[in-house]
RNA sequence: GGGCGGUUAGCUCAGCGGUAGAGCACCUGCCUUACAAGCAGGGGGCCGGCAGUUCAAAUCUGUCACCGCCCA
């Protein structure tokens, strides 16, 4: 076979790709015309690289945003980038610290930042280069970054208006502290490891020298920081001791002896010690009752001048070390055994968090949940699948305070100064002299939140702004509704009055093959980008279609190669539609059966694939392109056409409205096709939806649907018969006249041909009545054995049918119309049986 | 501890009240001038266990088991 016969992705989709790019079709006119449809990409890290949850994500806003455009829609996919303040900061110290064996702090901040930038520039555009390759066809010419100046701008207003409606505070907290990253984090960012540690025991003597508590930790040495010890009011062992003292081992504090119903009387000895410092129960519960916090570790990772001189500024690990050590020697240690439960890491660093409490920037996020649970509430947005709506509203009724402020340099940084116990907020800074900035920037998610609006050019009041607000989608995965989703849908209505986005679709995630998380670190990842290298842009996205679903899946490299079967197929398909003088262009109405059947099945795909388009369904859409294509237009309407049972004329408009359909998902090989077909410059990227060729034709579909239960048969009875494709068959049709049985179609499809058959005639059964066949020759011993067959599974049908129509309740319960449908089958397995039992014992079977 | 998913053919997944489906894999034939990255034919499933509801259950209810995720 020559090169030029193959479809080869890779000489293709660079050209296509340049084609769209320079067709400035990708950057809508805010005042053209047409529906305004808008997605904002979720922006990737700047400094990221494209792995398997952008591709399908991408894939799926890309579908959605070509329908639309090709529907002549003013489309905009909101391009851009997140400065992804953690991420992008570790990556560029880890450089640091490889290159020249500095860190962060060795440069300074300035310096540090300077790098960062230089960074962003060097390898910011990988990922977006990587979209290209996919053929998402975002607004390139626009693209924006979380820290362009425009973006820093919107930022710091919002923060500056949140402060002084009051949202946003300054106060000493409980915070996660990652230990490895030196920064606060939010709830968010932590994530549950189970850990075997060691719980010991340690008996507090009660003040009044009668006996003592004994409690149990895993973190012996905050123990210096307690101050309190709980038991359960109800618990008989306990409950009287409420209100006594008793006495912290190597500190000497006395502490009160507190009953609170958080403490569970059947875990450990049923005595909590209470440490509000460093442990978010023990600081709701210091609350509570009005219990001093005494912070014992530092944000250092060391402890305190807080606790007894021996340990100050020891490393926390150590300390515990030295503390049980003393507790043993005290006499005061009750036991030591292995203990297995989960406590919080950084997502980020994955350092082991260190509850403690310190001084950060809040936002009170309860005033502006309630307009967003509002929206969710009364459909205003819209999750698919649905019950991701149900885990959101959960999380906004209980939302809780965010912790804003982050102990990086790469951010924006709080618009906050301080001068001795003033404070001022706002965006252009302080006059006068003597102020310091607060060296602290925001939570990365804080910038995301404005996505929708702050990339329009938010609070200017621009073009793009006011036609492009709300966006219609948005697409994402199900990790980030609470860091990114509800936020936004938050700020949208605080500082727009309107809802981001009407649809959220939440993708599904896509595991390894293996059911693992895909990951770099587990070495579980496969890049896209390898396999655009190897199957092509359009299977790979038409695979991830395939793939996706409302529910985890495992990546299938099955679907990838589908997809790139199905390129194949459809490129080869339009070169026989080229070959037998299809031309594009509106369709004629058409005459032949085949063509009507087409133009009607056509027609059909085409609203089945706008409605499941509408529920974000991409998987069954995709599965209806493969059938449509293979099974139909290939297997059945190509064939007729190679008979003469089709003409040209119809099959080139038809061709045309296919490529259109398909486009969406296959928009690479659709754009190749297209311009085989058609020879001009236009694009399909911006050629107009496939629009019903015809409407239903209920008729030319039932008689395609008898004439391809013939072929099937026959096919299949040649096959049973050991005859070749070659080999000629004689058929007749009997009760079965309105049957269409075109002599080219028959003799092109199964090389059999319509004659007058009879004597020694098999029979085949079929819907419409039976197949008279005479084979070249006859083989008995197979006959009878698909005579046998047949029988078989007839008796088997007509046994359930009966059995059915036996049970008095079935008929007189269930509909009238399947009671009817049972009693049809009856009769017609009746006769068939009759006219196959004669069949067999002609063949010399009893 | 609370909640949400899942368990269907060898594999990956659809179906979610009316006789079990797809792709891949497998078996048997075919180089039929669009396509061998192809064509035709075929085999393969007590739809996790148990108990209910119903004329009818993979589908609805309850329960148990195992797998995964989220929140505390």
């Amino acid at each position: 076979m020559a090169a030029s016969d193959r479809y080869d992705p890779s000489d293709s989709e660079p050209r296509w790709l340049k084609a769209w790019l320079d067709s400035g079709a990708l950057d809508p006119d805010p005042s053209g015309p047409g529906d305004a449809y808008a997605i904002a990409i979720p922006p990737p890290n700047v400094t990221g690289a494209l792995h398997m949850g952008h591709a399908l994500n991408n894939t799926i806003q890309d579908v959605l945003i070509r329908s639309r455009r090709m529907a002549g829609d003013q489309v905009k996919w909101i391009c851009g980038t997140d400065h992804a303040g953690i991420a992008t900061q570790a990556i560029v110290e880890k450089d640091l610290a490889q290159k020249e064996g500095r860190s962060r702090h060795d440069l300074g901040r300035e310096a540090f930042l300077e790098r960062v930038w230089e960074w962003r520039e060097e390898y910011g555009g990988t990922i977006i280069g990587q979209l290209q390759r996919l053929g998402a066809t975002l607004d390139y010419g626009n693209e924006r970054f979380t820290m362009d100046e425009g973006y820093a701008n919107a930022v710091l207003r919002v923060f500056v208006d949140m402060y002084e409606k009051g949202y946003v505070y300054r106060d000493n907290y409980m915070v996660n502290w990652d230990t490895g990253l030196g920064s606060a984090i939010s709830d968010l960012e932590v994530e549950d490891r189970e850990v075997l540690d060691t719980l010991v025991e340690i008996a507090y003597p009660l003040s009044s020298g009668e006996g003592e508590l004994v409690v149990a930790t895993v973190r012996p040495e905050t123990m210096l920081g307690d101050t309190a010890v709980a038991v359960n009011p109800d618990d008989e062992r306990y409950g009287h001791l409420i209100g006594q003292t008793c006495v912290l081992p190597l500190v000497g504090r006395e502490l009160p002896i507190i009953g609170d119903d958080y403490v569970d009387p059947e875990f450990g000895t049923g005595a909590l010690k209470v440490t509000p410092a460093h442990d978010p129960n023990d600081f709701e519960m210091g609350k509570r009752h009005g219990l001093e916090a005494i912070s014992v570790i530092g944000e250092d990772g060391a402890m305190t001048d807080a606790v007894p001189e021996r340990y100050r500024g020891l490393p926390a690990a150590e300390c515990q070390a030295r503390v049980t050590e003393e507790l043993r020697a005290a006499g005061v240690l009750r036991g030591e055994e292995p203990y297995t439960h989960t406590v919080p890491f950084s997502h980020r660093s994955g350092a082991r968090v260190e509850p403690l409490i310190s001084l950060q920037w809040f936002a009170d996020m309860t005033q502006l949940a309630q307009p967003a649970i509002a929206a969710v509430e009364d459909g205003r947005v819209r999750f698919t699948p649905e019950r991701w709506g149900d885990v959101y509203l959960a999380w906004m009724r209980e939302i809780r305070p965010w912790c804003l402020s982050r102990q990086l340099w790469w951010g924006h940084q709080l618009p906050v100064w301080y001068r001795g116990d003033e404070i001022y907020v706002g965006v252009d800074g302080p006059e006068g002299d003597g102020w310091v900035r607060d060296e602290d920037v925001l939570d990365t998610w804080f910038s995301s939140g404005l996505w929708p609006f702050a990339t329009l050019g938010w609070p200017e009041a621009t073009p793009e702004l006011e036609r492009f607000y709300p966006n219609q989608v948005l697409s994402t995965a199900r990790d980030i509704i609470f860091l990114w989703v509800a936020r936004m849908v938050m700020m949208g209505l605080e500082y727009l009055g309107e809802v981001p986005f009407s649809e959220v679709y939440i993708h599904s995630v896509i595991q390894a093959p293996d059911g693992r998380r895909m990951s770099k670190s587990l070495g579980t990842g496969i890049d896209p980008v390898e396999v655009i290298d190897e199957h092509g842009a359009d299977a790979l996205r038409f695979g991830l279609l395939m793939m996706s679903s409302a529910q985890d899946v495992r990546f299938n490299h099955e679907r990838v190669a589908q997809g790139r079967q199905l390129v194949t197929k459809l490129w080869n398909a339009s070169r026989l539609v080229v070959e037998r003088g299809g031309t594009p262009g509106p369709c004629p109405t058409p005459q032949k059966l085949a063509d009507r059947w087409m133009a009607s099945r056509l027609t059909a795909a085409i609203e089945e694939s706008e409605s499941l388009v509408r529920e974000f369904d991409f998987s069954r859409q995709a599965d209806l392109l493969y059938h449509l294509i293979f099974d139909e237009f290939a297997d059945w309407y190509l064939e007729l056409l190679k008979a003469g049972e089709a003409t040209p004329q119809v099959a080139g408009p038809l061709l045309e409205q296919l490529l259109a359909l398909a486009h969406p998902q296959l928009p690479f090989v659709t754009e190749e096709c297209w311009h085989m077909l058609s020879g001009s410059d236009e694009l399909m990227l911006t050629h107009a939806s496939a629009s019903p060729p015809a409407s239903r034709d209920a008729e030319a579909e039932a008689t395609i649907e008898g004439f391809q239960e013939l072929v099937t048969s026959l096919r299949s009875y040649k096959s049973e018969h050991g005859l070749a494709r070659r080999d000629r068959i004689e058929v007749r049709l009997e009760a079965g006249e309105g049957v269409w049985s075109p002599p080219d179609g028959l003799a092109g499809l199964v090389n059999a041909e319509m004659a007058e058959v009879g004597e020694g005639a098999h029979v085949v059964p079929a819907s419409f009545g039976s197949i008279l066949v005479l084979p070249p020759e006859i083989d008995m011993q197979a006959e009878r054995a698909r005579l046998d067959a047949a029988i078989t599974a007839a008796e088997k049908e007509l046994a359930r049918a009966e059995k059915q129509l036996g049970n008095e309740q079935f008929v007189s319960r269930a509909p009238a119309e399947l009671v009817e449908a049972e009693r049809d089958k009856a009769a017609r397995y009746t006769s068939e049986l009759k006219t196959l039992r004669a069949q067999l014992a002609a063949a010399g079977g009893k």
